[in-house]
DNA sequence: TATTGTTATACTCTATAACTATA
DNA sequence: TATAGTTATAGAGTATAACAATA
């Protein structure tokens, strides 16, 4: 196959590698921890780890839902004590939530898993395979930062 | 962690994959031509197009939906032209589904949109990048069909 | 009696609309 | 009046249980 930078030829890899980039995200995700939360409440929790503390609008809006779906969501993760609620500062409409010790405790432990998982499959690749992959995860973070 | 360094090494690899793949995978799914079916009802019938005529047990445990819901997703590709049903050979109970020349036009452009959006995307790489995808490709499957 | 597929019904998740409290 | 968040209610989507037709 020579390839150049032909646009045909790109077009045939970006269908090679959707599918293949499709196919090893499922497996990925049906790899989570067996908690009882549902992926829309592990997602929550992941972003309000990552971006500090937030309201329950800002966190709406990052995770794309509307307020009132979130309203449920904190309900759950609160009552399962993994986010805490605490007062603004200046606005009394406004509350801050933050990830407690044992939501953060959960989050590691889910990520560890999938981690493990992934790592476990790459033991089983020969090593230049695995370089491939270093250079391979900075590229595919430039596509999916793109546009 | 008594971990050996290459095992560590290998393990934030690992967690550095996953994070991006997942990212580029949500990219992706986000991009998706817009239809009026949902995820499930494209998979259903991506499915029934990639393994020939299944019957409608069969095509619910492809999916790892129950029969019930399938049946459901069944009615609506029905009623959309998507998909026909033809009498098995031998058994009364079964039904034999196809895909109709509507539903295969319907997936020919789902994915051309899709490609199109990344091989877009995947014009502003340098040429090296696009090396590392190619031999990435096929790596990413290992992993994807592996364990 | 077992199996294939459908219908009946319930649960989860998310949405829009209406409400309460602060600004 | 406008905004942040919640409560009320409805619409997808999938599940289990019960049923009809066939083996």
């Amino acid at each position: 196959m020579t390839y150049a930078n032909d646009m045909l030829a790109d077009t045939a890899l970006a269908s090679d590698l959707r599918v293949t980039v499709m196919r090893l995200a499922r497996r990925l995700r049906n790899q989570r921890a067996d908690t009882s939360l549902s992926l829309g409440q592990i997602a929550a929790l992941g972003t309000l780890d990552r971006h500090g503390p937030l309201t329950p609008g800002e966190l709406a809006a990052h995770e794309r839902v509307q307020p009132p779906s979130m309203t449920r969501i904190l309900a759950t993760l609160e009552a399962a004590g993994l986010v805490t609620r605490r007062a603004h500062d200046t606005d009394g409409r406004q509350v801050w939530l933050e990830v407690s010790a044992t939501g953060k405790a959960m989050l590691r432990d889910d990520r560890r898993r999938r981690d493990a998982w992934l790592a476990q499959r790459m033991r089983d690749l020969p090593a230049e395979d695995l370089e491939v992959l270093r250079q391979a995860a900075a590229v595919l973070d430039k596509l999916a930062a793109s546009g």
